[in-house]
DNA sequence: CATAATTGCTCTAGCCACTAGAGGTTCAAG
DNA sequence: CTTGAACCTCTAGTGGCTAGAGCAATTATG
């Protein structure tokens, strides 16, 4: 059985954070010792391991408890997890197209720079005047 | 005079965000009419169209505000505005850079996923072990 | 075994950039 | 003059934590 602080060690994720998961129904509500801390066992370990996985590729904790709902129904098809990794991936994407786009514009706006003063200043100025972009954003 | 409605219509800001970039002090405090409804000027417009284009290029308010600030002293260098747009630009670019590695990863994951039930799925598998990962993360 | 340092507990509030809603007032059209 | 749209302020909620207050339990040291 782990404290709550051997857990954080274990799978770096901070103790407020487990202990903010529990809040949020990803873990549950665990053992407790004498003096009502909290102890773990290694299942719990692993399932906090599965969590922090899912949020380091970004899914969201809503997405996570559905997750896990469904690897807990190992006979269900896995059409679900996959759905919820393609939905996740296209949202990346997105997100990635939209960031080439704002790096593009911001290229343009301070390699245009030249001035010494605020008055030619292409950033000041690219700001003011939307006719100085290149496309729509 | 514009009411805060014809502002939102022809900046395409939403009525309460405007108010909000008030409350912030990214917009002064603007005239009022007898009843106590907020009156802008062609002035405000403009501020108004130049957050709004700061926004979509995804810079914070607190930049904005010093963009602003620069932007009121014309005949200071536009060092400042150089600086910030290019710190931002390194932002932007280490987003994508994350983004792309998470994309890469949920595409091998989803990608190995040939499983039809939860024990063979390699979704819900993946995210319970790191060691099936390329890389850290 | 006593004490001190560390770790744990709960609860509340803060972060960012809005967004939503309640409950009331003012304005413009007919 | 009435109606209905737009306006006002104020508070609370979003997501995923993080920080801090004020206290209790556990562990390490003398």
């Amino acid at each position: 059985m782990l404290s709550i602080g051997e857990l954080s060690k274990r799978t770096g994720v901070k103790v407020p954070t487990i202990r903010y998961y529990e809040q949020m129904g990803l873990l549950a509500a665990v053992e407790r010792s004498g003096g009502n801390q909290r102890r773990y066992s290694r299942t719990d370990l692993e399932r906090l391991a599965f969590i922090r996985h899912a949020r380091d590729l970004g899914f969201e904790i809503e997405r996570i408890r559905e997750l896990i709902a469904l690897s807990n129904h190992p006979k269900d098809a896995c059409e679900g997890a996959d759905r919820i990794a393609l939905a996740h991936l296209s949202d990346v994407r997105d997100k990635i197209d939209r960031l080439k786009k704002l790096e593009h514009e911001l290229e343009r706006i301070v390699s245009h720079c030249s001035g010494h003063t605020v008055e030619d200043c292409y950033v000041i100025r690219a700001l003011s005047d939307h006719g100085l972009c290149d496309h729509e954003h």
